[in-house]
DNA sequence: ATTAGCACTCTATGTCAAAGAGTGCTAATT
DNA sequence: AATTAGCACTCTTTGACATAGAGTGCTAAT
């Protein structure tokens, strides 16, 4: 593709974007400094709808960008911007409240890229299968119940009531609890089995069918923290845009969006699938140099647009999902839903900054140890291969 | 108004909350059994309407109900049905998984309800204020970090994470709690200030400066249990039905619900009201035997349609609410928000059934005691005086 | 008191014409 | 050879108009 065209088709994916009409060779002209006449942006529109970049609602109207269209533009005509001091501040400032722990600033960071945005905004807990279990702590609620609490790192504690044998007293239950902290703290989530657990039946002298259900039920708290939880937000939003006018539309969006259980494992799969061929691709290209282990540390921007996206119902639908990190190791997916004719750059920028907000909060506010600030810049970004 | 009038009032609304159409006097009598012209059902509405409960959206129009002829048929002429065998069943079953605490009952309550209707449901969390700590303990998660837990009732479990001072160690961390612990176990929510919780500090031993945070925060978390939280589900479902097929007015109302505080507000006021209200009647026909008591606890449900409800934006809509109870003392308000042109008799069924079934779930998952099953049934309701 | 009958009103639907915006192609221009 | 002016052609949008159909209100008859 020469440079006229790239100029042209970067012209009308802008104007498209801004104006959600079909643009016509005259307003290019009008709006670009083109110093070409509108037949020949007609010719070279042709040649562009022949390549399938463009694509026309009916014969006599303007152009607008195909998926092809584009994915050509996030890959090779996109500049992202950076974004205002005063985003900046209004960002940073609606994270560093009401977050008290790990989940609220996941909740709180969900809402602010809605709120950035104007687009549905959904983040996956992290994954704790790598984490350790700090502190494991069961406590008596009455006879019959209990809560056991979960600390995984300082800012990501989980709790969960458990039922307990209602002839278990308190003392008997402390027993027990002590001999599953003994023996669990400092474990990995991902190698405790109900055999590991088990255990930690022997030497509290009680009866194997008291212990067992409370280990049993121990367990199922711990296997619960492990569960990707999904969080979403800005569902309202998607009402105002052009392409959801039509209620039938909108109403069949909202229910593929329901199932949130699909729409997270796709952004997951497709997340890792997407850093394991830029893992690659590095160490192919410096053979296993320190500097690598850095560089894919950065996040990389994925995005899928239209028809790439594999989920029934999502055709006409954009995703931008990208990683955050929380103290180090800890890591969840990120990312926005919306039509396919947004501003890609823009919405680059927003997630990217919220992103970087979002770790410092969680060092900040959560007792998470920090990030290493370059490792979050955005500058650069990496879509579908 | 006579006999007559309400045999067609009634038919007029029933036809129009099924069809959404203007109800033409032909129609009637095809499907009511009327046995009289359409000359003469005319002449009726047309009387009707002089008297303000019908109107027509045109001159040449079939008949709709105004609000008044919905209050008039919500309070005259509706029967509330029996639910059948099924629903009771999938409510039983829907309501009898995921339950682990009172919260998670509320939640699924609120699913229910809204899978039940097909309209918006909203719940509130009960008013702890009435009740007691059972239990608050207090544990170290790491230096500077802590966590409070708070029992107010066996199915009813609060926690918060707080910052004590980074220089507290683990042992005296448990002093302060134990001390926290031995002077507020039993103390009512209400009566809980920051006077009554600074009197723990004494006979620690310790600094009153690192005491002090520790209480402070405490005292926060002991607050924050006492905030009335939303719960609300089904919103996706308003664009099924026919007036919100105008984007801009579905869009219009989404907004008036994510005011969840003045929604929830409202909500709660208006059935205090209404209780009152009862109260007062009640006690003014028997003065004051000890029968009354029990009468006063059968839940009132309250609808307000249309222009009766006091929030910008709710125009169009009705509410249809009542209270329940979990374990006896504890109680909140749920109610669905639909447009109003609903089935309020099948609605009140369903609301009043799912309360019932909640109860119940609430004695045998979260461990709270059970209700006196007669004072759960809904043959009867009130509304608005 | 009820009803048959009819004039009148309003909506919904379809057709038609005209205006406007845009393209594609041809022929002229640079 | 690339660009552009010019024009025919296509398609949408808008408004005007006619028509059918549904419904009411009123009058006169039962």
């Amino acid at each position: 593709m020469d440079e006229r065209k790239k100029t042209i088709l970067k012209a009308i994916v802008d104007d498209y974007v801004a104006t959600a009409e079909p643009v016509a060779s005259k307003a290019l002209v009008r709006n670009h400094n083109l110093r070409l006449s509108s037949a020949t942006i007609r010719n070279v529109m042709a040649e562009l709808e022949e390549m399938g970049y463009l694509k026309k609602p009916h014969t006599s109207a303007g152009r607008m960008p195909s998926d092809k269209g584009y994915r050509a533009y996030v890959d090779n005509l996109l500049s992202v911007p950076a974004i205002s001091k005063e985003d900046e501040k209004s960002i940073r400032d609606f994270l560093s409240v009401n977050v008290n722990k790990a989940q609220d600033l996941i909740e709180r960071t969900v809402e602010c890229l809605s709120n950035q945005t104007n687009y549905v905004s959904v983040a996956l807990s992290p994954e704790y299968s790598d984490s350790s279990i700090e502190q494991i702590k069961i406590m008596m609620i009455e006879p019959g119940r209990a809560i056991v609490v979960i600390v995984l790192s300082a800012g990501v504690v989980h709790d969960r009531l458990i039922r307990i044998p209602a002839m278990l007293d308190e003392k008997q239950l402390n027993a027990i609890a002590h001999s599953i902290e003994r023996c669990l703290t400092g474990k990995k989530l991902d190698d405790i089995t109900l055999v590991t657990i088990s255990s930690a039946a022997e030497g509290t002298g009680l009866p194997d069918a008291l212990v067992n259900q409370v280990l049993y039920e121990a367990y199922i708290a711990i296997k619960q923290t492990e569960k990707i939880e999904v969080y979403i937000d800005g569902r309202h939003r998607l009402l105002q845009h052009p392409e959801f006018q039509d209620v039938e539309r909108a109403s069949r969006f909202y229910s593929v969006l329901r199932q949130t259980q699909m729409v997270a494992g796709y952004m997951r799969d497709v997340q890792h699938e997407e850093e394991a061929k830029r893992r690659a691709a590095i160490l192919d290209q410096h053979d296993g140099d320190a500097e690598k282990e850095l560089s894919v540390r950065k996040p990389a921007y994925m995005v899928r647009i239209g028809q790439e996206i594999d989920i029934e119902g999502m055709e006409n639908a954009s995703f931008i999902t990208t990683t955050y990190r929380m103290g180090g190791e800890i890591a969840g997916q990120i990312g926005i839903i919306g039509p396919k004719r947004m501003n890609y750059g823009d919405m680059i920028a927003q997630i990217s900054f919220v992103n970087k907000a979002m770790s410092a909060e969680a060092h900040r506010h959560c007792g998470l140890p920090p990030e290493d600030e370059d490792d979050l810049d955005a500058t650069s970004f990496e879509s579908l291969g």
